[in-house]
DNA sequence: ATTTTGGAAATGTGATCACAAAAATCAATA
DNA sequence: TATTGATTTTTGTGATCACATTTCCAAAAT
């Protein structure tokens, strides 16, 4: 039984131990260091971070209501396995999702946060000029949610990131087999949409640059992945 | 402090009791029974269905992971208020999420899959004739449901009853204020074009069904509402 | 009358314990 | 050697307890 490793995490003050267990666990999941199939024991992930089943517990519930974890009908929670089929379904609903999020966000959207995003895309380009993918991949994921939570009524976020969540042992696998993932981004694209407040534009540059990153991986390559990840 | 009223629920055996806990409260939730700023107290609840703390927080984390309880910095849960603004919000998000899900589901139905859903219609529509409101809500949810997850991949349900949730409290609301929710669907429209395998129609016809539904509030007879309910 | 303040009650949180079910281990048998 | 069966260990679950914080309420002060 191999002890699970958790990237320890800054904890500020007053955040609860659920909470905190709660956050661990969703970083480790989102970036793919789970596998889909290992198996997640209470007690174990309670004493990796050196506190007790019950606050495990509760983190353990709201992964699985954010889909990020499925309870088996052994009880057992496990890391959702990936199918070409799933992650065909996880890119369709991103691209939904994303496109009206973004849509939504124009109307609210201030200058002084396009600059923000301006900021961002750089200092993303820079990780990825250094081969940073963790870095980068943060950066990219701070870039979608700083334009959608522009709008100040958004309700989508929490779904947004629930499809960043599943889609997160996909990332872990082709970073195991894939050198370095292909970041293609049409983030500028989007800033000068979003400059001239053109909402259609906004829409179809944040559809493009999922379909053309994560998305463009060809079902071929997918199923090839999933063949190397399961040996 | 009144006392909390929780409908009773069958409780199938072998289903834990964070389950039947969470699914009880998700219940009253949906059908708005239960207000928006009321404080829900976590020995409250336990008390009320007579088990302990332990499983009903679990609940309410979940509920709270599903968009359908709020914590706040109080650690106080409770039902999120509703706004016009964020009324909106959820209709237009409902739109998109079901449209997606009505579209990527056409491939798959079958026709007996189809057969259900006419008797689901019926039915819903007997209960609207003797204006048995809940029930029809239910079963506009089950033609909702078993149109969706005909697609055996599909991800995006509990993102639709996320939403359905976070409606719910409107429901409450509106049930209490207005004599009967007026009941408009486009469900044969739907159907007819399942029976086409016209992807567009079936996506539009959802689409009618939400926007002249629950959607077709105006915006003045929502604040009225929300005013009253103020009070 | 309004505000302040003190303590009592209520509440959220997390550790621990006991129990039952599931899994794993190992010995005995075919 | 493979398989069955019993025992041991592990695991999920939920009740309970102790602690810290917040809320509530009444009495006192301004």
């Amino acid at each position: 039984m191999g002890a699970l490793i958790l990237e320890p995490l800054a904890r500020p003050d007053g955040m609860t131990t659920h909470e905190y267990a709660h956050r661990r666990l969703r970083q480790a999941i989102m970036v793919g260091s789970i596998r889909p199939g290992e198996s997640l024991t209470i007690r174990g992930i309670a004493e990796a971070m050196e506190s007790s089943p019950t606050p495990v517990r509760e983190a353990l519930r709201r992964l699985s209501s954010e889909g990020a974890l499925k309870v088996l009908d052994n009880r057992r929670i496990m890391v959702p396995k990936m199918t070409a089929e799933r992650f065909g379904e996880l890119i369709a609903l991103r691209a939904v999702l994303e496109k009206h999020a973004a849509r939504r966000a124009v109307a609210h959207i201030t200058e002084r946060q396009i600059d923000r995003l301006v900021e961002i895309d750089t200092a993303q380009d820079e990780a990825i000029a250094r081969k940073d993918n963790a870095t980068a991949l943060l950066l990219n994921q701070e870039f979608h949610r700083t334009l959608y939570t522009a709008n100040p009524d958004q309700i989508i976020m929490p779904m947004v990131e629930s499809v960043w969540l599943q889609l997160g042992p996909f990332l872990g696998i082709a970073m195991e087999h894939v050198a370095l993932l292909y970041f293609v981004d049409r983030h500028q694209e989007a800033i000068a949409a979003l400059r001239k407040r053109d909402a259609d534009a906004v829409a179809e540059a944040i559809n493009a640059d999922i379909c053309e990153g994560i998305g463009g991986f060809e079902r071929a390559a997918i199923e090839n992945l999933l063949r190397l990840a399961r040996q």
